[in-house]
DNA sequence: CCCTAATAATTGATAGATCAATTATTGACA
DNA sequence: TGTCAATAATTGATCTATCAATTATTAGGG
């Protein structure tokens, strides 16, 4: 097989994309003042769509590692975005949840990241957008432990 | 617009298969004894590539900052894998090349890496390669400076 | 030409990420 | 039921990334 060019490689686009999107939304969530990270960002919509989880299903949805979900949540926490409650059935885990403020500051600055979703795929048809998805899906599956 | 599902989330597949894909990567390359990382390794293909190529370009190139870019190449250069050579006419910037054993490094363990790539896209057609590429530039386009 | 602005690289400060080890708790099974 | 392994979360150590400020050098306009 022939070597290939890096600009051909699935893998290095997918990093570049992967980091032009999150400095120019950075960018933009700075200059609207809205005072968390992309990666905040995210955690808070996780939390948001499961509505109730431990640290370590938020660990796994994420992709990250628990000991940096511990300290983020401590964050978002200080923020006074989630509220973490004991079990009463397993005192090991806690239940993260959004809290009331979380709530709104989510509704409140959801256009802003809506917008750069959009921008982000703009000029992209829904069949694109479909196959675009399915084959990140299918990476993320090849990539997976096992072997 | 009714609101998105996270896992439709263009934006969220490419992070959650950039991080697995890079944790895969990881994982196979220590357990087969290549002491650098990947991002390292992104960073000596690029060299390679250009074959000489200043900092800033390869900050550019890499879209990492050139802070990092500088203590990143220190570490190469401890490895034995990278030269910086002053420019004869220009003293602020160097020219960054790969080493001889950098070269030797890179194509001793090209096979691995080659390995791991494949597996990413393992079950693409060629016509899903493209496309998916393509796609993956028009959201760098996309999401570069601008407005 | 000179002076100021722009550029390349570096450094210090700080924040965030991962790994390994630790603590607390739960589960399994002999 | 008592012991040992597994699990959830945390902490400390270490590494890497970014930002802002600094140094050295070059370029451009009056």
């Amino acid at each position: 097989m022939k070597e290939q060019d890096l600009e051909d490689l699935i893998l290095f686009q997918i990093d570049r994309a992967n980091k032009m999107a999150k400095i120019y939304s950075q960018r933009k969530m700075d200059k609207a003042g809205i005072d968390i990270t992309v990666d905040q960002w995210v955690l808070l919509k996780i939390i948001e769509k499961w509505e109730e989880l431990s640290q370590r299903e938020l660990a796994e949805h994420s992709k990250r590692d628990p000991a940096s979900i511990t300290r983020t949540l401590h964050i978002l926490q200080q923020k006074g975005f989630v509220n973490r409650e004991p079990l009463p059935d397993n005192r090991r885990q806690y239940s993260v949840k959004l809290s009331q403020a979380g709530k709104a500051f989510v509704k409140k600055n959801m256009a802003l990241v809506t917008s750069l979703r959009q921008k982000s795929i703009n000029g992209f048809s829904d069949e694109e957008l479909h196959q675009l998805r399915d084959m990140l899906v299918r990476i993320q599956e090849n990539m997976s432990e096992g072997d």
